[in-house]
DNA sequence: GGGCCCTCGTCCTTA
DNA sequence: ACGAGGGCCC
């Protein structure tokens, strides 16, 4: 489906089926359209766009598209410029963070901020609330953190200040939660900070503190688009309706099967209760699937189909039946990414194209053993998301520096930025200097660079002296262009000689310090008054996509979440167990349990040719072996998919790495080394796990699941054991 | 005591 | 990859 450019009126609206053709020419009021997985709904989006600035004459900065990736909204910039020939300069497009931070920036003051905000990633957030926790003698380990956070956010997307978080607090961990969101929020203002969440509530306060400032919006956006409404969370529709209360121009597009950000305050009432907010709202419902085969979509169908609650709706294609979907069981995590290596390995013999097929799994961490299957048949493979760019220690380490120089108030980033390298300041040192320079009502790099703080032991005196200095010549330089600077902290704060000095993997970390600067500098070319604060704003916002490497033939890996709104030829679903895929977090609770079948459904449905589910009898970390296949399996009718065996040969003995020693040798000290979980290599069965052991040493029975699945009991000694 | 380096256990999903 | 905890040095 490429939307070739052209010039004429008819090739806007060419090749739309019916109900696409009543969505792009909308008018009169607001509209929702439900649009089912594949059915064309970016398509929609960008005719509409292009059709209401050529052809109703709509200049392009009074139109509003809000989508969910900076990438998306990139993509749709594009083919918006290609439909018409001509790029739409002023068209706002772009996530609603990342357009909320331009009005905070706007209008700073209005919204109750300093200029030169600063905005706090996670792990930002992470520090800033465990420092109060630990100040206050409470629970502040990360996980502990991320637990209140995650309640604090809920709060936050509903609306909701400390008081009325205060008044509803039920349980320990919500009290608690409830008794730091007054302090974490009084800490960000001290700091002249916002975390994501307050970009949102801080858009939404901005529009009631200053409704002039409101209507002006809603004067300028003749039309207000959003995409992925199923996944917006109450802050979010408190914007659009205040935005598109002038023109009444709402038009959405969504689907509530798709909706997967419960956890983070997404609510589907915003699709389900369209029409309560917006009476005279047109409906319309997208149901024809371009994308998949018949039987991937009846698959995919069938297990959403046990969701309660659904906005009624039939999701149908006209394609063929296609190749079944298939699924093998692995005896343990290695050996079922060893499965997916070479059935990708085969598909590429036969012709497949790397960049056609994706992986998808539910964590992360399910990326490892994936990864040294790829990497040891040699395919090249790209991760999306999993420790991003931007989050690396190196480059959150040179972008504190530009973080502090631009906002002096940003005790986060000073910390960090004085610590590394470091110059004997550490945490003592550095709560002392900020301290004294708030009793002090100084900026703290003025007090630094003064040398007089009497509270900063003198052997780490020098050291934050010659920071002082050197960030006050830096701060003068402001107006430079990013890359100017990054290369000037690089070079004099002897941050490479640091990394060298550290050892480990210190060339790549270098290599990530050059690909940082190198990457500011295509910023500044590409953005015009790219200056330092437009480039901090640009890399807190990333997506994890956005920095995925495009060109390359390589096999995508990437989490379930990171897949909306994506299709592949060729798509495997890896662990799918009870307590990982359903989470195990989600199993008491049967709205979290919609959460995880919607999120399993929306990876079934980024496939377009072929889909391979999988399973592994054994897995170290999570559900330990006792959560058996996934529910969402045994929901999938017995005619769509096909049992598979994994892997047919026994396998050789990889190359390197893993080493297979001699019989008997684990057992010299059997306590230490508990069998269960062990992998071992039979003679004539194969290599396979142990699954069950009685009795110790070599005289031990075991049972073995050997390759596609099969269990023996045998001798212990009968087995080669690997270490 | 403070700074810093080492090892070891833990990690769900994200703008 | 990050923090906690232990040991070493100033």
């Amino acid at each position: 489906m490429t939307d070739a450019s052209s010039s004429t009126a008819a090739s806007l609206l060419a090749g739309l089926n019916p109900v696409q053709y009543q969505a792009v020419v909308l008018e009169g009021g607001p509209g929702l359209v439900l649009a089912g997985a594949g059915s064309g709904k970016t398509r929609v989006l960008t005719r509409r766009i292009a059709w209401l600035i050529r052809e109703r004459d709509i200049a392009p900065h009074r139109l509003l598209a809000v989508t969910f990736t900076n990438k998306a909204a990139g993509e749709m910039r594009e083919r918006v410029a290609a439909l018409l020939g001509f790029p739409a300069h002023g068209l706002w497009i772009g996530t609603f963070h990342a357009i909320c931070l331009r009005w905070l920036r706007r209008h700073p003051r209005e919204a109750g901020y300093a200029p030169d905000l600063s905005v706090y990633d996670s792990a930002d957030q992470q520090t800033l609330l465990r420092g109060l926790l630990k100040e206050d003698g409470f629970d502040h380990t990360p996980r502990r953190a991320r637990e209140l956070l995650g309640i604090v956010s809920r709060w936050k997307n509903r609306g909701e200040g400390p008081e009325a978080a205060a008044s509803q607090a039920r349980g320990p961990a919500q009290q608690v939660a409830a008794r730091f969101y007054r302090r974490y929020q009084d800490a960000l203002r001290a700091r002249n900070a916002v975390d994501f969440d307050d970009l949102l509530l801080g858009a939404h306060r901005l529009f009631q503190a200053v409704p002039e400032i409101a209507d002006r919006y809603a004067e300028q956006f003749r039309h207000v688009l959003v995409d992925e409404y199923q996944d917006t969370n109450h802050v979010q529709f408190l914007l659009v309706e205040r935005l598109a209360r002038r023109h009444r121009n709402l038009f959405a597009v969504g689907d509530d099967d798709q909706s997967i950000y419960g956890w983070r305050g997404a609510q589907v009432k915003n699709i389900l209760d369209f029409r309560e907010h917006f009476p005279e709202a047109t409906v319309l419902s997208l149901e024809q699937n371009y994308r998949s085969t018949k039987t991937i979509l009846d698959l995919a169908n069938a297990v959403i189909a046990h969701n309660p609650d659904r906005w009624p709706k039939r999701l149908w294609t006209e394609r063929a039946a296609g190749t079944r979907p298939q699924f093998f069981l692995g005896a343990d995590e290695d050996e079922e990414a060893e499965e997916v290596a070479r059935r990708v390995a085969e598909a590429t013999r036969a012709g497949a194209e790397l960049r056609g097929i994706a992986i998808f799994y539910r964590t992360h961490a399910q990326s490892r053993p994936l990864e040294d299957a790829f990497l040891r048949r040699r395919i090249p493979y790209r991760l999306i998301g999993g420790v991003r760019f931007y989050e690396r220690r190196e480059v959150k380490d040179l972008l504190a520096y530009l973080r502090a120089l631009v906002n002096p108030s940003d005790e986060v980033a000073l910390r960090r930025a004085v610590g590394v390298p470091r110059r004997g300041i550490g945490e003592t040192g550095a709560a002392s200097w900020l301290a004294e320079s708030a009793a002090r009502n100084v900026d703290p790099l003025e007090a630094a660079a003064g040398g007089g703080l009497e509270s900063v032991g003198a052997r780490g005196r020098s050291g934050l002296t010659e920071f002082g200095r050197i960030m006050l010549e830096w701060r003068a330089r402001l107006g430079e262009p990013p890359e100017r600077l990054l290369g000037e902290i690089v070079a004099r704060s002897g941050y490479e000689t640091y990394l060298e000095e550290q050892g480990g993997d210190w060339e790549e970390r270098r290599a990530n310090v050059r690909e940082l600067v190198d990457g500011a500098r295509l910023f500044s070319s590409q953005v015009e008054g790219g200056g330092v604060r437009e480039y901090l704003d640009q890399v807190s916002l990333l997506t994890s996509a956005d920095t995925a490497e495009e060109k390359a033939d390589a096999v995508t890996l990437m989490t379930a979440h990171n897949a909306k709104g994506l299709e592949f030829p060729r798509v495997f679903v890896v662990g799918l167990e009870e307590g990982l895929f359903p989470h195990a977090s989600s199993l008491e609770d049967p709205a979290e349990l919609a959460e995880e079948r919607r999120l399993f459904y929306v990876a079934c449905t980024r496939a377009m040719e072929t889909l391979v589910l999988s399973a592994s009898a054994l897995r170290r970390r999570y559900s330990s072996g006792g959560g058996g296949v996934s529910r969402f399996l045994s929901e999938i009718p017995a005619g769509l998919l096909e049992e598979t065996p994994c892997g047919d040969a026994p396998r050789r003995a990889p190359s390197g790495g893993r080493t297979l020693v001699s019989e008997g040798e684990p057992f010299a000290d059997p306590d230490e080394h508990p069998l269960v979980g062990r992998r071992v290599h039979h003679a004539t069965f194969g290599s396979g796990i142990v699954v069950a052991a009685e009795g110790r040493g070599t005289e031990a029975h075991v049972t073995v699941r050997f390759h596609g699945g099969r269990s023996r009991k045998v001798i212990g000694s009968y087995l080669e054991w690997e270490v």
